[in-house]
DNA sequence: GGCGTTTTTCTGGTATACCAAATTCTGACC
DNA sequence: GGTCAGAATTTGGTATACCAGAAAAACGCC
């Protein structure tokens, strides 16, 4: 909350151009250009990075810019599985500690989506999913956990965002979300854990599909390579 | 490591004065005066100060003084919980991949905690405990959950050092750590739960017990800024 | 013409000066 | 004498100027 901090706004604003791919994978974020280019200083602009960094979405070099990551498949994928304990860790909390509030807020969430998954933007529909996992979070009153998760779901926000895009799985991902609202409400810890494991499993697939995809694209440079730029093409 | 880097060594400092005691909660980091006090500028103490913050050491509030946490029971409790969830997960992703590397170097560690329990320094005797630890969550070879573990072993420094400070478990410890290592060199992944289950159960009631007493008895803080006196009864 | 060295430049790191908000102290008024 | 308002001080936030290290380019030597 509070989200007037300039460099909380600044990274939010970087956020949205990288998930949007305006900064695709390997661009360097110079901190003296881009904090002018905003209109701002490079003080509040070094912070914002520091944010996107601890995000994951940003990859600080000792003496070097900055430059946007590009996650390998493995690296998504350990972050899902963590993301995968840390939910279900919530799931299980969450059947006994989650109040009927918690439990409203989340059917309001999950509506929303149903309702408007054909109708909004990607991106938007991205905050709305995000939304609800942050709620089942939030039901296990375990602030730690809350944060860490969310975390989490932002560090996955660029892999999952990619996925979503190249497949809408709307049948899918309102069944699932259902069935693990359901699992609450029951306050079945078994069925939380089977309809989380289902729902980020297939998620796990989805996202190594799309990074794959994107990886395979570009071919050009890789991690390793000194100097191995345009050489050679002259 | 070779993390040399300035807000990184004033980080390192003034969390080693933290868990000392020398700066007791409540305490006000004023970053003017915390840095010409150290004889470095504002910019480098207050990426420190952030540093820390992230690390749950300190707390930061809007347009005030940043002061030095003081946990509750149940916030500590919490962080336990995700602790043990995400050393749990580590040690079942071992059970499969870990080299024998890994389990060598871990129980190199263990056979030096061994050693040197009664010996050494609370707080240097901790930092082995610690790489215990840590070395479990790296043998996982999942990078993001080595670094979210180890998050948390950080966080939770200050707690579990009050505990191990007021009573030290070496029987306690070193059994248990045997076990987790026996565990994991059978690559029985129930074992392994079974042991990290109990080194950690325990650790998280002496954590309570140690935050208990210090929250308790927080009136009369300011037992010496430098050197800690008892000044209470006699 | 290729390769090594030097110089130039670009970039992040650090220090410092300025600004705005908030708290607190003080003085006046009720 | 108590309370509220205003001013000054305290403190973090922001902007900018300076510094050091590294990469790249250009020049010169082999």
């Amino acid at each position: 909350m509070t989200d007037t901090t300039l460099p909380e706004q600044i990274a939010a604003q970087l956020r949205r151009d990288i998930l949007r791919g305006k900064l695709p994978p390997d661009t360097a974020i110079k901190e003296r250009d881009n904090a002018s280019e905003m209109g701002v200083s490079r003080t509040p602009m070094r912070e914002a990075i520091r944010i996107l960094a601890k995000e994951g979405l940003v990859l600080l070099r000792p003496s070097r810019s900055p430059i946007v990551a590009r996650p390998t498949v493995k690296e998504v994928y350990d972050q899902v599985v963590v993301l995968l304990t840390l939910e279900k860790l919530s799931g299980q909390i969450a059947c006994k500690a989650a109040t009927t509030a918690d439990l409203d807020a989340l059917s309001d969430i999950h509506e929303r989506i149903a309702e408007a998954y054909d109708r909004v933007d990607s991106l938007d529909l991205f905050e709305l999913d995000m939304e609800f996992h942050r709620k089942i979070a939030l039901a296990a009153h375990n602030e730690a956990l809350a944060v860490t998760h969310g975390d989490y779901l932002a560090r996955l926000w660029r892999a999952r965002y990619l996925s979503a895009t190249m497949r809408r799985n709307r049948e899918r991902v309102v069944t699932h979300h259902g069935a693990i609202m359901e699992a609450l409400r029951a306050r079945d810890p078994r069925a939380v854990d089977a309809a989380l494991d289902q729902h980020l499993s297939n998620l796990a697939e989805d996202i190594a599909a799309a990074i794959e995809a994107e990886n395979a694209g570009h071919q050009g440079e890789e991690p390793g390579a000194a100097g191995e730029k345009r050489k050679g093409d002259s």
